[in-house]
DNA sequence: TCAAAAGTGTTAGCTGTACACCCATGG
DNA sequence: CCATGGGTGTACAGCTAACACTTTTGA
């Protein structure tokens, strides 16, 4: 049973799926400093679109929520559990996908990582890709990385998304370069200091490393508050919460519950 | 050709759906100025939860973009124009439906109005609720509903947002209740002025008009910046633009382009 | 001429930004 | 002892919040 013509196809009932774009920092391509985010793609072994590159994804099917149906495609091109998981738009234009096949698709964006920990590893049909250098993308997943890209800019102030970015410990000086690099401007490192430890979500580790030659840094980790059972309270799940305080303005940060993610994840096997 | 029982239900591919939280200022029940968001309802005629009050929606059918559906679920309950209308976050969890069918439902809000002009009007199956005296909802509507009511209170200062509630043309005491009517806290009136005015996105109309007996208020409306042709250069809809901007900080502000809603919308028979 | 709402001025305190400066370390 | 990055002090600009004040109007 194949597929009938493209009007056939658009009276279809449109097909839901989930495409997610995973993030992680790693290394500039011309000085080794880890300055640069990097993305997993895939290679797509169908039509339409057939060998090119494509966010991970995957068709949403029975009982499964939206974030484990994102959680899985982000775990067949990554073995590493995401450190941040949220939900980006609905893509549901009937002409996004060019061929005819009506398709909705729920956009993910999700942070990997800890600055050292990240395989890079390329296979024949995922492959890393530079946010700067991309390939030519199929359907409109373009767009979708642009709003993933300005997403994460808009975001990385928030203790809980940088952190996800950078790993469980750090320097100020690490934090500085993160930001810079996501941010794309510059920062005084100064101020930088002083806001960061100012917002009390940093703690000591009461280590110091060394990282040039030069006078070690302290090492920070961040601080988890408590959780405020704030979802006991309306029923919300942590995703949609920090989706609802993306809307937010500026002044009220942070004031969200942090619980482990991916409560329902199984354990991982790597 | 029924249904199956609950478990087959459960294995067939999920449905999709848009619902819409439309939001229109009215009157406080108690006084009867206005200070108070009505959001219609329309009652349900099938199973799952028959007879209970639920959020205007509908499937979405082949060939139909999502904002398109959802403007129709909101011409289908209100023949007022909307005046805005963005999404707000795609619900997924398949046990949502606590009936044992799989369904995703892509949440919008939107307003209609210009504080004289709604039509508060009750059918059979549909009604407006105040806010305050929400009856118990289908599914999980309630969330959807507290999800743009939160959305709103965090958006309002933009002012794309609050002159879509309030109308065309207001007066700085007008705009003053709305935003503390909406953000339900108080609100000093002289910095108030000074801030919107300094916004450099009201403009005088030149009129003057008297609400009580006393001096009358210079009557204001919103500027309207000219088009970006942001959407020419990413290829993002102005609905997606505005998304976008909804996790932006409040630093930058209202640089979005504003163009007509709706611009495939038919001229409305009313 | 008085009450009530429209509209203006003034100040204290907080925050962001710029930049000068001191400190610790290995070579 | 010096170059380098880690880390601190300080001063100014701009914004916010609070509230006292003046103006305009109809009754």
């Amino acid at each position: 049973m194949g597929f009938g013509n493209v009007s056939e196809r658009r009276m279809q009932p449109p097909q839901i799926g989930v495409s997610v774009v995973v993030l992680a920092l790693g290394p500039d391509e011309h000085d080794g400093t880890p300055g640069t985010l990097w993305m997993p793609l895939v290679k797509r072994v169908r039509e339409p679109f057939l060998g090119r590159w494509a966010l991970p994804g995957g068709s949403l099917i029975s009982g499964k929520s939206l974030e484990q149906a994102a959680y899985e495609a982000l775990s067949s091109t990554t073995d590493l559990r995401p450190q941040y998981l949220e939900q980006l738009y609905a893509f549901g234009d009937p002409k996004r996908s060019s061929s005819g096949l009506p398709m909705v698709s729920i956009a993910y964006w999700a942070l990997v990582g800890g600055v050292e920990s990240v395989d890079f590893t390329t296979t024949t049909n995922v492959q890393w890709f530079s946010e700067k250098h991309l390939p030519e993308l199929a359907f409109d997943h373009r767009r979708i990385v642009d709003f993933a890209l300005t997403r994460l800019r808009h975001n990385v102030a928030y203790p809980r998304v940088a952190s996800r970015l950078i790993g469980e410990r750090f320097t100020l000086a690490q934090l500085h370069r993160v930001f810079e690099a996501v941010t794309g401007s510059e920062i005084d490192v100064a101020n930088f200091r002083r806001k960061m430890l100012a917002s009390g979500q940093l703690e000591e580790t009461g280590d110091k490393i060394r990282e040039g030659r030069q006078r070690p840094a302290m090492v920070y980790r961040y601080r988890m508050q408590e959780h405020h059972d704030a979802d006991a309270l309306h029923g919300w799940t942590q995703e949609e919460l920090r989706t609802l305080e993306d809307a937010a303005e500026a002044s009220e940060d942070a004031n969200a519950a942090i619980v482990p993610l991916m409560p329902w994840a199984n354990p991982i096997t790597r």
